[in-house]
DNA sequence: GTCTATATCCAGATAGAC
DNA sequence: GTCTATCTGGATATAGAC
């Protein structure tokens, strides 16, 4: 039983803090938000995040690693690339895509980091980058894609397509779709960028050099 | 004849100014910008700069205005559509590229101006947007590309897959491409990018639904 | 574990001399 | 047109009481 006086739990009270932290991170960035802003939502004060986390950039790391930790498993575990996939790069494409629409903060903190030059580790990127890449690699080897395209710049190119909707969506479909609907702008849009790709990257009809 | 004293010339004190505060912007966004630093390296006092640009508000406007006006020129004056271009696609990816290339500062401030919630108008967008788009409407008509595909959202992959290439330019270099050679980089992924949407990009070889 | 009070610093903006 | 000196506000972080 902890003694009288007000709430005492520091579990609940980190919790607290992070969530807060990360959705004022993800709107305004690291040196945006204040430490005060994030006290008013989650109803702590200001030394007192101080004390759970040590420094600003403390606060900040333990935002990051939260992310990283809740999403991992959001990411496919790829299957050990059992040979007959379906369509390997739709599974690819629709998983990507769907991992930037349940995970907006992150893009945006993604995004923000980039800006503002924090060096810091970030999780592990590059892991899931090389599965990735690896995938690709064997479905070029069955025939499945166009084998003249390195396979981290197919990946760049998906990547880069489906990012750029995220990163801009508001704008998006504020001047371009005129969707009352934006989930259906979204299907919309993933529907068009799968069938541009797939045929883009299917291998040449000609089978040429 | 100015009097004895400083330097006295107010419009190159301004170009100076501009000069500073563009390259620290881009760096550091506006509010990680402070004004004491462009003094710093423009040799102006922070009480000039108010002087000059009234507001930090007015300084960043001002700055977004140069960029416009200066690479508004850049931009292919999009030649009237006259039919018969060897390929429109080509061009429009390789000006697209090109220009995202050669202005650095500008991509970065824009992604700033994105975060940070920047309202104010940032120059004639839309314009440009609107006759791109049109261009691939008439191509679209000639049989030239896909017809399954609405022409904005064939323009929004374009630039999502330029787009995101130079917004991690140095992510890229670094992690992916192992080049000593960043114009080689640059060079082969547009090379492999256009061979990948212009085959996506082309009609049906089945003339489908 | 949590707060109030406070120290310290740095930012944008103003006043006024030259 | 340009500067120095200064006002004012808001930020991180610390000290110390409860």
């Amino acid at each position: 039983m902890t003694p009288a006086g007000k709430t005492r739990d520091a579990e609940a009270t980190r919790a607290a803090i992070l969530d807060a932290a990360e959705g004022l991170f993800a709107k305004h960035g690291f040196a945006g938000t204040s430490l005060a802003a994030i006290a008013d939502i989650c109803g702590a004060s200001a030394p007192l995040i101080l004390h759970h986390f040590k420094d600003k950039r403390g606060l900040y790391r333990a935002v990051k690693e939260a992310i990283v930790k809740r999403y991992a498993a959001c990411w496919p575990a790829p299957s050990e690339t059992v040979s007959g996939l379906p369509d390997i790069l739709s599974t690819l494409m629709s998983t990507m895509f769907a991992y930037y629409k349940q995970n907006p903060t992150m893009v945006r903190i993604a995004n923000w980091s980039l800006l503002e030059g924090d060096d810091e580790p970030w999780g592990g990127e590059s892991e899931w980058l090389q599965r990735y890449i690896g995938q690709i690699q064997e479905a070029q080897r069955r025939g499945e894609i166009r084998s003249d395209i390195p396979p981290y710049r197919v990946l760049i190119i998906i990547n880069g397509a489906i990012h750029t909707w995220w990163e801009y969506h508001e704008h998006m479909l504020r001047d371009l779709e005129q969707a009352d609907d934006p989930d259906a702008a979204d299907a919309g849009y993933f529907h068009d960028l799968r069938a541009v790709l797939l045929q883009g990257l299917a291998p040449k009809p000609d089978g040429g050099s």
